[in-house]
DNA sequence: GACATAATAGGAACACGTTCCACTTCGTCC
DNA sequence: GGACGAAGTGGAACGTGTTCCTATTATGTC
């Protein structure tokens, strides 16, 4: 009993929180991929989860910080794959078209998870700033990585090119989970914004 | 009576329903620019508009649809404002950045109405493409004129760079209606965009 | 080990977008 | 001017995000 008590002490107390808050996140992910932005729902995450309502809201409290932060998961990952190997490609343009169109790939290829998750980001508000300026950050720095790799006293051009390619790729990426254009318009228009951006 | 009926019957039949879009439109746009997108309540618009909740979603069938119309019917009145003078600037980035800041202004200017637009404008979906569609071209438009004023043959390159201009702009009014981004960064942030894309 | 405190479960309750229904009024056609 | 379909009214009802409350369970302290 002590020992099973020992036991119990050392795999809860804050790992069972992270326990609980893994949980939901990959509830979140469960869902957000099988229906989307609307599939996700409180209750349901709840459930899926084996976690309360009530807990739920005590480590995200709301559906939009829920969903940014499923978000914020994904990207860490997705950096974290690019990191692992060099990027191929002999110009920036060509470096960065092709972390473009990898992560846009990944995207793509897990529709209602996309939307749900740009959904979020797009109508979260300042109680969420936080973790939408993690995401950014990450993006941009994967961005500036793709155009100067290994490089990291930035000029301020650099960042200012890597935040105008981050908002084409977000804006291409509403459009598409919103229907408004296809697949391909979106690959097309970001691959044209950076090379009106970088022309090297 | 005839008399009465015949007015009856010019004043009503389309004309009643242009009234009432009109009286819907309007009652948006004052609550939106009152409390935001929250405070646009349908069973308030229908109300300030005195119209039943079941008319007011026959005439709009979501309350997105009704934000990017009345979205749409700013953006006109700010293109007819734009197109009564002359851009001032030597330059295409000179003329953009005027047009950017104009426009960018007007929408600071009623914080609350420009946070429900574009709210409303990041969360539709493919049911609202039609009107998402105007606004973007009315967008395009705005900033191709801007670029080379009375030119009507457009290279791709121009219309290109306008999109990217326009995603640009849609990411940094999103920053500062969620209170990411304050109003003098989402102006720097422009500046610096439109410059890197037209060096002339 | 007993107790104080915090965390969780379970679920009711509320708000607002949306749908639906029964009834009335309007516009049109004979 | 009577009949008929379309449009509008008024309001109930439903779904889901969010809040709140009480009972129960886990955690940390003496």
């Amino acid at each position: 009993m002590s020992i099973a008590n020992s036991l119990t002490v050392d795999d809860l107390g804050s790992a069972a929180q992270r326990d609980r808050r893994k949980r939901i996140l990959d509830a979140t992910y469960e869902l957000a991929s099988e229906g989307g932005f609307d599939a996700v729902q409180m209750r349901a995450v709840a459930d899926q989860a084996e976690v309360a309502l009530g807990t739920l809201y005590r480590y995200f409290p709301s559906k939009i910080h829920l969903l940014v932060s499923a978000l914020g998961r994904e990207f860490e990952r997705a950096e974290a794959l690019l990191r692992e190997k060099p990027i191929p490609g002999d110009t920036a343009a060509e470096r960065v078209i092709f972390v473009l169109k990898k992560t846009t790939r990944g995207l793509q290829g897990d529709p209602h998870l996309t939307e749900a998750l740009t959904r979020a980001f797009m109508f979260a508000d300042s109680s969420v700033a936080h973790e939408i300026h993690s995401v950014g950050m990450l993006m941009t720095s994967m961005l500036t990585h793709a155009m100067h790799p290994g490089v990291t006293d930035l000029t301020e051009d650099d960042v200012a090119i890597a935040r105008v390619i981050g908002d084409v790729w977000l804006s291409a990426l509403v459009a598409w989970v919103t229907g408004r254009s296809t697949a391909a318009e979106t690959g097309a228009h970001m691959e044209n914004a950076v090379h009106l951006l970088l022309r090297d």
